[in-house]
DNA sequence: GTAAAGCTTCCACCGCACTAGAAGGTCAAG
DNA sequence: CTTGACCTTCTAGTGCGGTGGAAGCTTTAC
């Protein structure tokens, strides 16, 4: 299987295949004899399972290191579990972050419901905004 | 003023204030006459309205797009609040996607924790994550 | 035989907000 | 007079997940 076949039925562009083995997530596979990639089947399994680990939130660096388990023979699974751990506090925290923000942004989408235009001076730029 | 003066004044670092020039956000400054930059008072002004508009989550690129409108003379209420409404639009939507991936983590950790790892076979790589 | 599609490599760039390093000039204090 | 803090410019790198172009082979279809 060419780049091209494997990158249609793991819907990617070539480009990101060639990507994904230079960010080490794909062993490099044989050549034919013109020098092009020859993918066994397996690879697609491979390319969906980051997919779904990239659905799931996951970076490629992540990835890489449960394939790198996988790949030494092991299961992965204790692995796997710490990063959703981990991430599930991260998007917690970023939730939170995005929270206040938006807490900070309408109470200035209040604050310019009630500015007049003509208060807004020169010298503090933009009062809606400022201090 | 010269930049440290100024750097240490609104709390930043030296390269930032260069880097803020360089980003279309301070005028370059007169210099003295060893090529210094020389800032008047008001830029601590500007530089602390700069960070109140990050504070509110702006972009370098939508403040600098504000101050230009003030140094044209205008006063950039109505552009401010456009700005605002839309953040918070986006801010929103963030949240949802975030919402949804903590959603999908959450039932990730669930199937982790019915998991035994003696089913995780090579074939899908971590079946935790797999489907 | 020829044209199009597909493959190869390499280097460079996207956004975002800085940060780091190199190599040098200037100024004040001791 | 020298040390050290402060200033200048320039280039380049950070993290992240790719995308883009150029220049040149190979394969496939007609």
């Amino acid at each position: 299987m060419r780049i091209g076949a494997l990158a249609a039925t793991a819907g990617l562009t070539t480009r990101t295949i060639r990507f994904y083995e230079h960010a080490g997530l794909l062993a490099p596979p044989p050549r034919t004899g013109a020098g092009y990639r020859d993918y066994p089947a397996e690879t697609a399994t491979r390319l969906a399972f980051i997919r779904d680990a990239q659905a799931a939130g996951l970076t490629l660096a992540e990835i890489r290191s449960i394939l790198a388990i996988r790949d030494g023979g092991h299961p992965p699974c204790r692995h796997v579990t710490d990063l959703i751990d981990q991430h599930l506090a991260q998007v917690d925290e970023r939730i939170a972050e995005l929270t206040q923000t938006r807490a900070a942004l309408a109470s200035l989408q209040r604050r310019a419901a009630a500015t007049d235009s003509a208060d807004c001076h020169d010298t503090d730029i933009c009062t809606i905004l400022t201090g």
